[in-house]
DNA sequence: TGTACATCAGTGAACGCGCGTTCACTGATGTAC
DNA sequence: TGTACATCAGTGAACGCGCGTTCACTGATGTAC
């Protein structure tokens, strides 16, 4: 049995103290970004939820602009851990659209705050923050281009085909994290549904494949 | 030959000088939301770029959020317009795909500030004019369902798999807005790559068709 | 046509508010001896 | 182990600013006779 109260009492560093006034401001924000757009919130009212006065906040960040760029990172580390683990695939088009789109669908649910920051970010306020996201985005999309070259119908494509047909796959996983976020019910029915319509759209996508001649 | 001094110098009703000031205001509205969010927008800054003093805003609308309510309907006309074009076509989906993107095109070209509103509004900020906007796709999509079940091979297609192929379509018709609003230079050939790839992905979607299984 | 009054788009002063940011401070934690 | 000083996360007062909104006003346009 843990002893709660020593835990509780434990000395901790000033450093650690510090590290986790930090961590507050980071969660307030996110807990705010739910809600609002990342423009629309304010160094104060962050500060406010994180439980420290405004000016505190400069112990750990020169501005929310600076706060704004941690929050890309954490999100982006994200959306890549979900990359990573989508990428390690087998060759079958059949089970590579069944294991992405759970794949996807289990990084949304984990992280539905940084995928709604991300897919909201992404054309809204912030032009710097647009900007890292279409880079990340682009990049998926060129790796994806990579993996569907050695696909069975897929040698001989040339690049900007591939590129043209990983962009429409990226484009309709996107719709599939906005379903999922804006989903109005949070059941296992919905969630399922939201998956099968997800993994028709790859399969009619995957189905042209076979039949495609570069005009 | 114009008498431009005449044409001037021309008394204008109290109500015609009231009208034009209302539109200084809309106008001055997508001019800044070239470059910012609806949400960023201040009535003083609107009020200031139309030429007016900030109460006198209140003439004309009763709030920003009055006045927001105007461009959504301004943008929804923009975007109704071009889907009465789009829809109004032949039923081979080769010619429909062409037809469709250069409608896409040309009414994105022509209404710039009016589709970057659109999607830039659609998950941004304001929640009720995000939602009026997903109102509207909504609505597209299920047109499109209509119109896709009296093609060829589509005519035995259950509903949710046409929704699903509507909803696709318009997601890649969205995502080639994106790409238009984004380029970086403006000129034919960029314009017109932009349009091949949008047209190869309908064609490699619409190759699918042929060959689909419920499952 | 001319006069007297009504209408009302636009003005300018004023307000209270939340904002980001500065500054001198406090007092607990850390360090040197 | 105890003392004396340094560090520094967090405090609280204060600032100037742009904001939305109110109010009484002005003076050109419109209307009634």
């Amino acid at each position: 049995m843990v002893d709660t109260v020593n835990t509780v009492t434990e000395p901790v560093s000033r450093q650690e103290r510090k590290q986790r006034t930090r961590q507050s401001l980071l969660d307030a924000a996110w807990e705010l970004l739910a809600v609002r757009s990342f423009d629309a919130l304010s160094l104060r009212e962050v500060a406010k939820r994180a439980g420290i006065v405004p000016t505190a906040f400069y112990r750990h960040f020169s501005s929310m602009e600076e706060l704004g760029v941690t929050l890309v990172e954490q999100s982006m580390r994200t959306l890549r851990g979900m990359i990573r683990e989508a990428r390690t695939r087998p060759t079958q088009p059949s089970e590579m659209i069944r294991a992405s789109v759970h794949t996807l669908y289990e990084h949304v649910r984990a992280h539905e705050d940084h995928f709604r920051f991300l897919t909201r970010e992404r054309y809204g306020g912030n032009e710097q923050v647009a900007r890292a996201i279409a880079v990340e985005l682009k990049l998926f999309s060129s790796e994806l281009a990579i993996d569907l070259v050695r696909l069975e119908n897929l040698r001989e494509w040339n690049s900007d085909d591939l590129h043209m047909m990983a962009d429409l796959i990226v484009t309709a996983m996107l719709a599939t994290v906005l379903d999922l976020l804006e989903a109005r019910t949070r059941d296992k029915d919905t969630d399922q549904a939201i998956k099968t319509v997800a993994e028709k759209r790859l399969r009619l996508i995957f189905l042209g494949v076979p039949h495609w001649r570069s005009s």
